[in-house]
DNA sequence: CTCATTTAGTTTCCGCGTAAACTATTTTCT
DNA sequence: AGAAAATAGTTTACGCGGAAACTAAATGAG
């Protein structure tokens, strides 16, 4: 019947045409994946990717604009604001106004936000190690050194 | 004579430490990109990426279950309720559901939605060409390879 | 058969990220 | 100096995507 020939359709390999080659669906999927290894492995410091990205790179750059750091990871102006904000209430973040333009947020890591930076970078990075899956060591590589290409993270915007 | 020493700073290059070696920071960067270049592009025709794509799959497997689909797409069953539903809302897709399983719903195109596909499959699989950007024809076709082995594409799981 | 379990989708509610409007401060122009 | 423009962040309102609870229908155990 053609009732049954459409169910038996189901479990069937699914037709997806050209669209798995197209990259932005690519990456899609990716980040899913990606999303998906960091909270199996990183979930249990209540921290989100975008957060302890956050918190490196103001511990790489203390003193740095609020704005500037949003630029930089292309966050924008009304999330960064949020997103600081949580840091802030988690204690490991102090906004500074400059006295040299009040309009400025200079962010630092706090002692906690230091010591939490610090505790769990090896696990953070060395995550970004693991993350391959079913990538070898050098296709890993391969695709990181394309990545960075292809979003111009190479050549610092 | 405007610049203090502090706000040169800020224009300086920011140190951002081994993240830019972490696949899902540079995934995430990438997903943005993509995002931009497809707005640019193909945003005129008022559908997002994910709408184009459940369409696309849609024309090539008429009749299968909405759920189907959903898994195949990474799609949680919440979030494919509404965006079918913004498709059928706009003419593209009928639901239909099954006498054998009255508890199934299964998709298709209406003729307006056959005839859009038709009318853009190419503006959107050409995208994917052009969306290269920054990387050559061969760079472009390795990252795309090395995507589908990370996301298990390639394996059909 | 009929009650429990499973399955397909939907609904409700919530958080993330954004655009647009707004506030406060600095800079620029005359 | 004082008005106009630019800049840094915040607030508000909204859409997307997801988790959990829910409804309806099919399956299974006794």
């Amino acid at each position: 019947m053609a009732d049954s020939a459409l169910q038996e359709q189901d479990e069937a390999p699914i037709r997806m045409g050209d669209i798995t080659d197209s990259l932005g669906f690519l990456i899609r999927i990716a980040q899913i994946k990606a999303f998906d290894n960091f909270f199996a492995n990183l979930g249990e410091h209540g921290l989100k990717p975008g957060e302890f990205t956050v918190l490196w790179v103001i511990g790489l750059n203390p003193g740095l604009r609020q704005g500037t750091i949003a630029n930089t990871l292309r966050i924008k102006p009304a999330h960064m604001t949020k997103l600081t904000g949580r840091l802030v209430e988690k204690g490991f973040v102090a906004r500074a106004t400059a006295a040299t333009d009040r309009r400025a947020v200079r962010l630092s890591l706090t002692p906690a936000g230091l010591e939490f930076v610090d505790a769990h970078k090896d696990s953070f990075l060395s995550f970004n190690f693991a993350e391959k899956d079913n990538l070898s060591d050098d296709e890993a590589a391969k695709l990181i050194a394309l990545l960075k290409k292809f979003t111009g993270l190479n050549t610092c915007h």
